[in-house]
DNA sequence: TAGATTGTTAATCGATTAACAATC
DNA sequence: TAGATTGTTAATCGATTAACAATC
């Protein structure tokens, strides 16, 4: 391991090996910068920064230092740039195709949402099994798709380029609908529907889930009502 | 299923002090242990449950350990009484009420998921600012409830006995329904909208954010794509 | 008994925090 | 210069894994 002379075009330790906790966040400071640039503000420190994104400031400086060292001693991090670094390195530069699979409630939803589209999320496609839903336009006025027969799931994938698949089918069909998005391709799958999908290694999956949550949730629920007694109990 | 001789209602080293990664993980068990149960299956081994779940046995086994000893060695764990005692640490054995607040296209399909009546959450309200959606019924048919005005928040949420508020509103409305929320009283809060929510400490709020998960699966798209070199460099 | 599998310990790993030298 | 704030180090904390004695 050299560094010496002449390193060559050197990655500042960054985008290779960020924690996932990292990149998990990033995010979230991406979006708070977004609003302070819109509010116009110029610069932020880490502690004002963090405080809005409810992390310590030292975490904050820590993450952020992985992409290099992007702030300026006794000033703080400019808002704009610092945005778009964080951008770049979480690869929002390119915008990516979304195809949503199942367009019940939930996927009619996702399609209409404003924030997809917001940071270079494109909706290029919509599958169902309904034959009834087929031909129908999903999402936002003027970037809708038409809905295509989940029979065409392989063709789509390849027509429109997607990167992305989102699964909001019933938990019986998910199962089936991963199998043939990896097999179409999509290394990226966004999971809405109440089952732990399998992947072959290099598929990238996430999963939402509303009863989960709510699980967590009841659980501090329940802890709450049994925690009355505030450590008074020797005699 | 007892040992030794009347134990007087010893608490394991249970349910206190779980740790979150743990309490988190929970609810998948509880999902998959229903699913074989309807499958019929009578036991299972932590490897077997625990692939079911994509974690380690080591993992899982220790999981369970914190909700006292619940297997049999050489044997496994009973599904069915598995099921039921990690139902009842997080709380499961409780109805949960919910009352969700924003009833765009998101709140609606959130109020007709049938995997909110499936584990003990039952919606009992939903309120909106819209003066053309109140009165309106939302929710399951057969367990509808009517829309009321999101000034009415602070009664509703009395008159229902409401234990954790959904906010599925616009990204500039959620903190000040989080605000009135915690105010009326609530102390679980899944929230839905794409901001940081501030919370006094005491309320337990989780985030479902769809534009954060897309932003991590493109950070992988793109790492993806620059990976194409296999470690072969040397000369 | 022999084989299987748990519950638990100790070792490892990764993520967070506290503190401070560097430097604007 | 004096005050502020970063970038980084070392210490801490928590979560995961590996291994195995206990025991069905």
């Amino acid at each position: 391991m050299s560094h010496s002379i002449l390193a060559p075009a050197r990655v500042p330790a960054s985008s290779r090996g960020l924690p996932d906790a990292t990149v998990a966040r990033l995010p979230v400071y991406h979006r708070v910068l977004c609003t302070l640039a819109q509010a116009g503000q110029q610069t932020v420190s880490s502690g004002d920064l963090a405080s809005a994104c409810q992390v310590t400031s030292a975490l904050l400086r820590k993450d952020l230092s992985y992409l290099g060292s992007l702030g300026t001693r006794g000033v703080g991090y400019d808002v704009a740039s610092l945005a778009y670094r964080i951008g770049c390195a979480l690869g929002l530069s390119h915008p990516r195709h979304i195809l949503i699979v199942g367009l019940g409630s939930l996927g009619h939803a996702l399609a209409g949402y404003a924030g997809l589209a917001d940071r270079g999320f494109v909706l290029v496609g919509a599958v169902d099994a309904n034959p009834e839903l087929i031909g129908t336009p999903v999402g936002r006025p003027g970037q809708e798709v038409t809905v295509r027969s989940i029979g065409d799931l392989d063709v789509v994938v390849r027509e429109t380029d997607a990167h992305i698949g989102i699964i909001a089918t019933p938990a019986e069909a998910a199962q089936g609908v991963c199998d043939r998005l990896v097999a179409a391709g999509i290394r990226s799958i966004l999971n809405f529907a109440p089952v732990v999908l399998a992947t072959p290694a290099g598929v990238e999956v996430r999963k939402v889930d509303l009863s989960l949550e709510l699980q967590i949730l009841a659980f501090h629920e329940q802890r709450r009502g049994e925690e009355p007694l505030p450590a008074v109990m020797r005699a």
